[in-house]
DNA sequence: CGGCTCCTTGACTTTCCTCAACATCAGTGG
DNA sequence: CCACTGATGTTGAGGAAAGTCAAGGAGCCG
């Protein structure tokens, strides 16, 4: 199987064989996770660097009142945590939404590699980055934006992830998350994401059943979103 | 004048003398801005890493319909992007609230200094993942508690990181943010913050006018927006 | 076939927005 | 000192958006 996350950071930096070799090898033994299964809890201690290398997982809060804010998708590729063992304690939890295969790399082992090839460490630090974009952009849908046009932004925002790290082709990509996680993600309530989901087939812009995207009408989307890919910077600044 | 830039990453890693000369060093030029003027634009290059020495400012975006969202605010002592100089363009805007100085360190003195005290690297990595933090915080109010429940959230959080950087004492604070910027800031109308600050008020748990907020029942804004300071990192990890 | 999860629908309620008017305040220049 | 101005804050009324509650349907699996 193709290892996502050496083909996602290569979308960052141009990385020579030897560091795609590196990269592969502390990954190489993924742990393989149920649904719903908790990589981390808010309160742990941060432990090592997460890699998703097959499956979804998301970042989450759960408030007092029982109620659930999903912060971030995880999808194949995605790592979290770069420098998060310097603080504390997790401020939030992490769950795969799938069965996922997941590969740790231990603080040291990520230092290490960082310390032996500068060209990861920047590809690194700008993952980072364009997560940080990534919930910068969210804050802006959940403030601003209707419910239909939040949950048309999101699935235009996972279909060029997921294009970009090769899960998905032009048209569509398979989507296994429940109405219940899109609505966590986008801030609504179950019965409102079905709604607005049937708004969005009736308006022939996309098919989504059983787990499977399709983007029929990716500019009507991206005029009725509002969305501006910017955020995700698939254009880079050239390393000096 | 103290340096709240430093107050501030004082606060992250224990610097010697000789790390807060260098940093106030590289502070000690700060430009004067004028309220509402922008730092820097979306879709601008990123330049030099900005650090606020005086006053308020905040990140925002503005969408196609003209409504404005701000993602974060910066006030004395916080800087920002601080690796953003890798990517090509600026995804928000950046404009000051109030009159502020505010001081610019280039890219390249910013990696000299990095290099040479690594325990100001250290700091400065840490204040990045606290604003990662600070992020997911927002997208939880914005996702998942009422508008009261919202503004309480964000005025605790605003009068704790005022209070650490020392600009403010237990009991209140300075806070020059209009109903407008607020409202830009909570993804409500003005005339929806304007009845919420009322209910809070009336409540007996803050008292917000002319740009003074007292906080008068910490523990029922607390208990009631289920404010968790977790997420702040007050408490940090040991270096190893 | 039952049992589970997930999706769908209808009815009703609450929250929040929009529009519009008016009040208050600080600063400016006559 | 006062009139004017622009920004900011306040109030009321009506409507749109989204939540809650409750019930039932569809697909999947042992």
């Amino acid at each position: 199987m193709v290892n996502r996350f050496v083909a996602k950071l290569r979308g960052f930096a141009e990385l020579s064989d030897e560091e795609c070799k590196a990269l592969a090898r502390v990954t190489s033994e993924p742990r393989a996770y149920r649904p719903r299964q908790d990589l981390i809890r808010e309160g742990d201690q941060p432990g090592p660097v997460f890699v998703i290398l097959d499956g979804w997982a998301f970042r989450y809060k759960v408030l007092p009142s029982g109620s659930r804010q999903i912060m971030a998708f995880l999808m194949p590729g995605d790592a979290c945590d770069l420098h998060i063992g310097m603080l504390a304690t997790m401020d939030h939890s992490i769950q795969t939404a799938t069965s996922a295969q997941v590969a740790t790399i231990s603080r040291q082992a990520m230092d290490e590699i960082m310390d032996a090839y500068p060209k990861i460490a920047r590809a690194m630090y700008i993952a980072q980055l364009v997560d940080e974009s990534t919930l910068r952009a969210w804050i802006v849908s959940l403030g601003r934006r209707s419910s239909a046009e939040r949950a048309a932004h999101l699935l235009l925002e996972l279909h060029i992830r997921a294009v970009r790290t090769g899960v998905a082709d032009q048209d569509g990509m398979e989507l296994p998350l429940s109405q219940a996680v899109l609505a966590d993600a986008l801030g609504m309530s179950p019965v409102h994401i079905n709604r607005v989901l049937q708004e969005l087939r009736q308006s022939q812009a996309i098919a989504l059943r059983r787990g499977v995207l399709r983007i029929q009408n990716a500019a009507a989307l991206t005029q009725f979103s509002g969305f501006d890919e910017g955020y995700l910077h698939r254009r880079l600044r050239k390393p000096e």
